[in-house]
DNA sequence: CGGCCGATCCACT
DNA sequence: GTGGATCGGCCGA
């Protein structure tokens, strides 16, 4: 098997197997941020298939947690999305350059999310190159937030979109994460929440 | 309205 | 290690 386009499952996208609503609809934020590493974020923007390998998430826990745009229940037309059903994306615009791309989580009315932080290109990696503007891949090209949407085309304008749906997706393809190969921090550029800027909602994916 | 600032990145020293 | 880029969201007047 020369590439890592194996049928391994039939929903949705014929080929692979589509994360299916009941993920995202858990209670526990951290838990399925730790879920998410090892599963595969897939892109079709514009006709164009890109995906990766996440490597590396944050929970935002609601709320009450301090870190979170939803802190304190604040509702606005941007974090509107935050508190709708879990399997949908918020993504929202950073320093005014970066659009960071969110899984949101959770009931309605319970406004989780997770921030996707870090990825290992996977598929379509020429268009990724192309969008990025390197002539060959490496892994640091893809280990922060806002690189992670500009490699896979997500921009702020498609806050709101259902992962079930046609342009963005999570599947997994039975990549197996055990507790070791997992690395567990505080959250970055989240000083000013107090208490809850230590807390250990950062996963990162130790691989060789 | 006006002003401040952010769940960042990169080039440069 | 530092600073500039760059602009929508948010809050206070």
């Amino acid at each position: 098997m020369a590439k890592r386009e194996v049928k391994i499952g039939l929903k949705n996208d014929g080929y692979h197997m589509k994360l299916p609503q009941e993920f995202y609809l858990r209670e526990d934020v951290v838990e399925i941020a730790r879920d998410l590493l090892g599963k595969v974020l897939v892109t079709k923007i514009n006709g164009i298939r890109t995906s990766g390998i996440i490597t590396e998430t944050e929970a935002y826990a609601g709320k009450e947690d301090r870190a979170s745009h939803a802190y304190d229940g604040r509702l606005t037309s941007r974090t509107e999305v935050m508190f709708r059903q879990g399997g949908i994306a918020y993504v929202y615009l950073c320093y005014g350059i970066h659009s960071l791309f969110n899984v949101v989580t959770n009931k309605s009315g319970s406004p989780h999310a997770i921030l996707i932080r870090g990825i290992q290109a996977l598929e379509g990696v020429p268009a990724i190159l192309k969008r990025i503007g390197k002539p060959t891949y490496q892994p640091n090209y893809t280990n922060g937030p806002g690189k992670v949407s500009k490699a896979l085309g997500i921009h702020f304008s498609h806050s709101g979109e259902d992962l079930q749906g046609p342009r963005i997706w999570l599947e997994d393809r039975g990549i197996q994460v055990t507790k070791q190969n997992i690395e567990v921090s505080p959250r970055i550029g989240v000083d000013y929440a107090a208490e809850d800027a230590l807390l250990p909602y950062r996963f990162l994916m130790r691989y060789t």
